[in-house]
RNA sequence: GCCGAAGUGGCGGAAUUGGCAGACGCGCUAGACUCAGAAUCUAGUGCCCGUAAUGGGCGUGGAGGUUCAAAUCCUCUCUUCGGCACCA
């Protein structure tokens, strides 16, 4: 009996495939080229989740429609195979971590062919690939070798970097040490989220406030050296580029937000009983700078804030001060994040002891220093202005300081008040209201000269008098951190680089990079992995053989951080055009015939840190001349979540995952596929609901019965198919199939696309006859989505060769006209009757026909109307008195 | 608190240059086939009123507004989800 049977259909039409390369790329796209990429998954040992086909079925359909609408397709898939998991199931088994992630890759690469998308399976790459690593270490290098160019907005070379002939004058040393200051990978001591319980420190994203991500640990700040890349460097030029890519708007802004980009000016207050105070010289340690967005609100700044770490604190802690402001210092640097979030509501700080000069007016103001300062943002200190800061306003509060009114709300103000609301006295009332603050824009008042000007005018104009005055200047702020780039983990890329050693084993603190002929450098074998609780690196237990190679008589030390897991999915979009390549990153050629990716499909998740930080090392690999477009991912799209069938997220401990191998083994690929498209739009978060997969199963089998003979002995046409021609209304059908299919995969509506196929095969089923030629336009139609059913329907109808290549149907908006349409006759905007009218119709005839419509006359009987609308091909409307 | 996305039948969702709300699917109801079930097929299915219809009313989170006409545009508001969270 041929029934529709998946189990047998589908691995039959996989292994042909394979056996074919049906969908293997050419080397160089002839013709338009179409790079398909998708979030290449982290093999775990779960494997593959509902949520990672429906991206990845999204993109096949997009790569088999358009090969066969004749573009050239790169549509590869790796594995994201470094990270913690495998790690510590390499702590628990002694077991190395290889092993468990090349089964987890083989479960998923399974899963994936079971699947049927059209993978170039010879481009595929895992970043632990000791030939992906090559590059991995070689592109660090590029980071190392490379400086940013601030007035160029440009990576260079760093032995372009102009060194100043002070500098130079100091000797070698001091040379090397001016160049390491300005490599986008650079040395710092950095605090690091170590967490005692796991022996491990963590990445910022693994620890979810103040505790670890995993198992829930306690997590401290304490400082290690560590590998930071300069990403600030490119914060401008991350920013701006965005307008130019074509990416969900909220992906935009989320990026936006991260790097933070916000104009202020920086301002100098002096010290007071500083040497330079009578002459108001602008003596560099003389003054303290502050960073403000605000500088309209000078007038109003009350007292000043440093961080705690500020380096001007002990200078300014007067001796009486000297026991509370170390004692707050220390706890300052003992606190973990959590406690900083705990706190965050409650403002604390203490007096130094000291006063600095305002340069506006040149008022005494008390310098404090308070954690709510930040000395990793802006200038490390703040001028505090209490009747315009939600924060300082707190904090005058709580200690007493004077609260200064210099903005009032404008003519047009919107409200922008806080605690206690508007001012009961009306817009007007501010001044010297000590109950509220006011954050809003408006016009100054208590501000000397500048009175009565707007919040944008006197930003304007005080920026200019502090240049002026050589009190200040403009500036621009970012939010944005350097990368925190290494790990004290084994399971990543060791960094390729060697700290030089002088006679007692102690390191010099000079840096000799890896040669490009030596690399790759590939992880040593290691006895342990067991954490030893110290914050060192695993690799420090590496054989000495490994750790302290001789290189022409002197011995060095390997760095044993490990670099983290965006390293590889950093750039791996790159490596799948030219996988193979021994010689070279990527050919340059081919580089330029495939970039830019044309659409990216991922999850939101990533958002933020994975595709600003491969965007970052694209600009750096473009400015170093390595890849040819500022920008790897031209369209972006996130696939929405999809939800359990309690509507809740999918996790073990609600017992409410989707495992996609049962699903196949119940109703096949096809039907999967088919579901995960028919569920909703694909950026949309959905439930899973099996009754629907058991509904578009329904449907393949409809589709199934509507060519095959489902009743013979073998596998043979319906009768009904025939090679009679196509009726106009068969035509008009099948036409209007194609163009919203063919319209909808544009647009990514899959959902329409199949619910219009759903159109199709409900109203040929009801056809004695079908002719072949619309039974064949809708398997291709159908074969992206479901490509196994439509392989074994396209054989049947009598061809020999896979589908994947033929021409996509075209259609006739000739053959989609009507020529009668139904239009409906409103009364005063409410349906009261329809008319048939010829398609042409104009506005004088289709007006007489609804005249002439026996109910609408009855309607209108005496009745007087007052207006008439017609939009011919839409409706009709009588607006009567 | 700030930013972003979204609220449409019992459910997933269609329809936004303003023009018949509910395409398509699930579910449900009735019927056919069957010893029975599964599967399949046929008809119906937004809510309320009505014997009935080619009948009447209501209806896209809520309240107003613009318009001949609003799910779609404007104002206010509520809810849900996601992100950020002392960034001066």
């Amino acid at each position: 009996m041929p029934r529709y049977n998946p189990a047998v259909l589908e691995p039959k039409w996989q292994t042909y495939w394979d056996q074919h390369k049906t969908f293997a790329s050419p080397q160089m796209p002839v013709g338009a080229k179409c790079y398909v990429l998708d979030m290449f998954p982290y093999p775990s040992g779960d494997g593959l989740h509902v949520g990672h086909p429906e991206g990845y079925t999204a993109t096949d359909i997009v790569c088999r429609a358009a090969r066969m609408q004749g573009r050239s397709v790169l549509h590869p898939m790796g594995f994201d195979a470094f990270g913690l998991p495998a790690e510590e199931h390499a702590i628990k088994t002694g077991q190395h971590p290889r092993i468990q992630t090349e089964q987890n890759i083989a479960n998923f690469r399974r899963q994936l062919k079971m699947l049927g998308f059209s993978y170039d399976w010879d481009r595929e790459l895992a970043t632990t690939d000791l030939n992906y690593i090559h590059w991995t270490q070689w592109i660090f290098l590029q980071l190392y070798d490379t400086w940013f160019d601030q007035e160029h907005q440009r990576g260079k070379p760093i032995d372009q970097l102009p060194i100043p002939e002070s500098i130079a004058a100091e000797g070698d040393k001091a040379v090397i040490a001016y160049q390491d200051q300005h490599r986008l990978a650079y040395q710092s001591e950095a605090p690091v989220n170590w967490c005692p319980a796991l022996g491990t420190v963590l990445a910022n994203e693994e620890v979810i406030n103040g505790k670890s991500e995993r198992g829930g640990h306690p997590v401290v700040r304490r400082p290690l050296r560590q590998w930071m890349l300069r990403i600030t460097a490119y914060a401008e030029r991350l920013e701006k580029d965005l307008e130019g890519v074509d990416w969900p708007t909220g992906v935009k802004t989320l990026q936006r937000n991260w790097i933070g980009r916000s104009t202020g000016a920086e301002v100098n207050f002096i010290i007071r009983g500083a040497k330079s105070e009578e002459r108001r010289t602008k003596d560099e340690g003389d003054v303290i700078r502050v960073y403000t967005t605000r500088p309209d609100t000078l007038f109003g700044a009350t007292y000043m804030v440093l961080a705690p770490e500020h380096p001007l604190v002990e200078r300014l802690t007067t001796a009486e001060n000297q026991q509370e402001v170390a004692t707050y210092r220390d706890k300052a640097a003992a606190k973990s994040d959590l406690d900083r979030t705990d706190l965050a509501k409650d403002k604390s700080g203490v007096f130094t002891g000291s006063y600095a000069i305002n340069p506006v007016n040149d008022e005494q103001i008390p310098i404090w220093i308070a954690d709510y300062v930040l000395i990793s943002y802006g200038t490390g200190a703040i001028m505090a202005v209490p009747a315009h800061d939600q924060r300082d306003f707190e904090f005058a509060q709580q200690y007493g300081i004077d609260i200064k009114s210099v903005v009032e709300p404008g003519p047009n103000a919107t409200s922008d008040y806080s605690l206690k609301g508007p001012p009961k006295d009306g817009p007007g009332k501010t001044a010297d209201d000590k109950d509220q603050v006011f954050t809003g824009e408006g016009i100054a008042i208590n501000s000397g000269d500048f009175n009565g000007l707007t919040t944008e005018q006197f930003k304007q104009k005080i920026t200019a008098w502090l240049k002026a005055q050589g009190h200040g200047h403009q500036a621009v702020n970012y939010k944005l951190r350097d990368w925190l780039f290494s790990r004290q983990r084994f399971w990543g890329e060791p960094f390729p680089l060697l700290h030089e050693l002088d006679d007692q084993r102690k390191p010099t603190g000079n840096i000799r990079p890896l040669e490009a002929k030596d690399l790759p450098l590939n992880l040593p074998h290691l006895e342990d992995f067991k954490p030893h609780g110290r914050p060192e690196p695993p690799l420090d237990s590496a054989p000495d053989e490994w750790l302290y190679p001789v290189i022409d008589g002197t011995t060095y030390k390997r760095e044993t951080n490990t670099m983290p897991q965006w390293a590889g999915s950093c750039w791996y979009y790159l490596r799948f055009l030219d996988p193979s390549n021994e010689q070279a990153l990527i050919d340059p050629e081919i580089e330029q015939a495939w970039m830019p990716i044309d659409l990216y499909v991922g999850g939101a998740e990533h958002a933020v840190l994975h595709l600003l930080y491969a965007r970052f090392w694209h600009k750096v690999l473009f400015d170093r001349g390595w890849v040819s477009t500022p920008e790897p991912f031209h369209k972006l799209v996130n696939q929405g979540m999809i939800l359990g069938e309690d509507g809740g997220k999918m996790s073990k401990s609600r017992g409410n995952v989707v495992n996609p191998d049962e699903v196949v083994a119940e109703y096949g690929a096809d039907s999967l596929r088919l579901y995960e498209m028919f569920m909703g739009p694909l950026e949309a978060t959905k439930p899973w609901n099996m009754d629907g997969v058991n509904g578009v199963h329904g449907f393949l089998h409809r589709v199934w019965r509507m060519i095959v003979d489902e009743k013979a002995d073998e596998l043979i046409l319906n009768s009904a198919v025939t090679d009679e021609r196509l009726t106009q209304a068969q035509a008009r059908v099948l036409h209007k199939t194609i163009q919203a299919v063919t319209q909808d995969i544009a647009k990514l509506e899959f959902n329409t696309a199949i619910a219009r196929m759903m159109e199709f095969t409900n109203f040929f089923t009801k056809q004695d006859s079908r002719p072949r030629e619309a039974m064949e336009k809708l398997v291709l139609l159908l074969s992206p989505y479901a490509p196994h059913l439509a392989e074994e329907l396209w054989q049947l109808l009598g061809h020999s060769d896979t589908l994947a290549y033929e021409p996509w149907p075209e259609y006739d908006d000739a053959l989609i006209a009507e020529d009668e349409l139904e239009i409906p006759v409103q009364i005063k905007g409410k349906v009261r009757s329809k008319i048939r009218v010829p398609a042409g119709a104009d506005q004088g005839a289709i007006k007489a026909a609804a005249r002439n419509d026996p109910r609408i006359i009855e309607l209108l009987a005496g009745k007087q109307i007052v207006k008439t609308i017609v939009v011919p091909g839409r409706l009709v409307n009588f607006v009567t008195r």
